[in-house]
RNA sequence: UGCAACAACAAC
């Protein structure tokens, strides 16, 4: 079973679901059941290619676990076909399977990504009430679903109930956090938020970094994002295309081209070259100064440096 | 070996 699950997998990954259902038979016929991360596999792949009612269909022919409800949910979720993704949910309760906090956490996770936090809520409450516990994952959706409506206070509500609740949060948790105040424009609080983690232990890493970086960068902030920069380098923090990327936004808000043609140089010498993202906030700074020949100039480099214009 | 959460540009 190892050696097919493994042989699924890179299958799927490949984007050949259908060679993996072919093998699905044949690992069957040749004595070698398949067994449910070899379902799990399949079901989750076809969900992600968008093929749901497919994938559905096959898991008719499973035995009914909770991973392959997760996956199709997961998958009507992604079509925004939210009924279809309850009707599961209830559809597992009739048949005595219950769903786990992966399950809840699933449809939370894509309803506020579709904006509907509200419903959200009213998930996270069904679920403790049949003795779910929401978990990290659970919590760091819903906060981020308040945030991405602009309701900042009931994100950092949510977030002081995760933490009476005995939730330790993890570096993805406190990014969340610090973008949702960076958005805001609170990046002085942010900023302690950063202070916050790493007292608490928790190690920020390059996203967290280039977070406030880009929050720095967006007010104008060059020393704020400077300093941050400085501090990512300090802690062994290896800059990525995005740290760089809002470094060159942070310059450029502010002018200094130069630099910023020179920290794009320097990407170009690392094995971190600039994509598009970092020429266009090259450009669009040369332009919004007026300085629309030097645009020029950098949009013919992009192409120097492989970028596509977008 | 399988299912869920975080960051950067623009236009509309």
């Amino acid at each position: 079973v190892f050696t097919y699950n493994i042989l699924l997998k890179a299958l799927c990954k490949n984007g050949r679901v259908d060679g993996a259902r072919k093998l699905l038979k044949e690992m069957s016929n040749k004595g070698c059941s398949p067994d449910n991360v070899s379902y799990t596999t399949i079901v989750s792949s076809l969900c992600k290619e968008g093929r749901v009612e497919e994938a559905r269909e096959l898991a008719k022919s499973f035995a009914p676990i909770v991973p392959v409800y997760n996956a199709l949910i997961s998958g009507y979720c992604q079509e925004c076909e939210f009924g279809t993704a309850f009707d599961l949910l209830n559809e597992m309760s009739v048949r005595g399977i219950d769903p786990n906090v992966i399950t809840y956490t699933i449809v939370i996770n894509n309803l506020c990504d579709a904006g509907n936090v509200d419903l959200s809520m009213a998930v996270l409450g069904k679920m403790i009430s049949r003795g779910c516990d929401p978990n990290i994952h659970t919590f760091t959706s819903l906060i981020k679903g308040f945030f991405s409506k602009g309701r900042l206070h009931e994100g950092c509500d949510l977030w002081s109930r995760m933490i009476r609740e005995g939730i330790v949060p993890n570096t993805i948790a406190y990014n969340t956090l610090i973008h949702g105040l960076c958005a805001s424009n609170f990046v002085v609080e942010a900023l302690s938020v950063l202070h916050q983690m790493e007292r608490n232990g928790c190690t920020p890493n390059v996203t967290t970094y280039s977070t406030l970086i880009d929050g720095f960068a967006k007010l104008e902030d060059l020393d704020g994002a400077t300093e941050i920069w400085n501090r990512m380098i300090r802690s062994g923090c290896y800059p990525n295309v995005v740290a760089y990327t809002c470094m060159v936004d942070a310059l450029c808000r502010v002018g200094m081209f130069e630099r910023a043609t020179d920290l794009i140089e320097n990407m170009a010498r690392s094995n971190t070259s600039p994509n598009t993202l970092t020429f266009n906030a090259l450009i669009r700074g040369l332009c919004r100064y007026g300085r629309v020949n030097c645009a020029m100039k950098a949009f013919v480099s992009m192409g120097i440096h492989g970028c596509l214009p977008n």
